[in-house]
DNA sequence: ATATCATATGAACATATATTCATATGTTAT
DNA sequence: ATAACATATGAATATATGTTCATATGATAT
């Protein structure tokens, strides 16, 4: 309750006192070695992509196999609306890709890295 | 607009047709090679933990150093509280861990397998 | 052409999430 | 004790996200 009249900016950024290892040299230093906006965009979006259940369960699945959406829908025991607007999430970060076979369709991985990512993580929490 | 009087449930999962590889038999066979639903969870969460802009240079900034909130909100030029709401964030998660000297709060990565997973995809992303 | 099947998609809805604001907590200095 | 500072946090808000519902699209069969 002690300020009513200011804007409330970042509270002072003048300097850094001592108990605060960085300083402005220092601070420069590491922001030059950090990633670029739009790096870390794709990176943001690359792990958002895999961080919800349902697809997780669509990748684990796709990894063992390719697979049609009716069998996804199945495996998952979810409604079919949902596999195919999952699919086309997962499709649209390029990370699945898919093959027209009459009616239907089938869903497959689109990236090598996808496995190496998914297995060190599964690995990670395991080992917990 | 054909079904009018019916719930309208996964529509008929009588057994699919020859076109959608899947036979049940098949579907359970991929079925016990997937993941538990709290591996999936877990998964996911971890995952989706690394799915935000504001995160991912969190730990772009912590992968090069330990560094305390006040530096962490001025090298990400973002508000300290918002900062700090992210910090706990990965703490519940178990990405980073706190340290405190003071009245300052140093932040430091909590856990080895981050960088792999981080640079396996940062890789990834370079050469698509 | 009509019916049926597999998949796709727009809209609506409910929930989750990120940031801001105001303020609380805990530490150090005076 | 009071002031200044670093960080934490609850509440509010705006936006993003996931699922469902209804229906569209495209393919095959009759």
């Amino acid at each position: 309750m002690e300020k009513l009249e200011q804007p409330v900016e970042q509270p002072s950024l003048e300097e850094c006192e001592e108990t605060c290892g960085g300083t402005e040299a220092d601070l420069k230093a590491i922001r030059s070695q950090m990633l670029d906006e739009s790096s870390i965009s794709e990176m943001a979006e690359w792990f958002r992509a895999l961080g919800d259940p349902t697809r997780v369960k669509l990748i684990g699945a796709l990894l063992q196999q390719e697979l049609c959406v009716h069998d996804l829908s199945v495996l998952l025991d979810m409604g079919q609306s949902a596999v195919s607007h999952q699919l086309r999430y997962l499709r649209n970060v390029r990370m699945v890709k898919r093959r027209k076979v009459g009616k239907t369709v089938y869903y497959s991985l689109d990236d090598a890295h996808i496995s190496e990512i998914f297995h060190v993580t599964y690995e990670h929490l395991k080992h917990k």
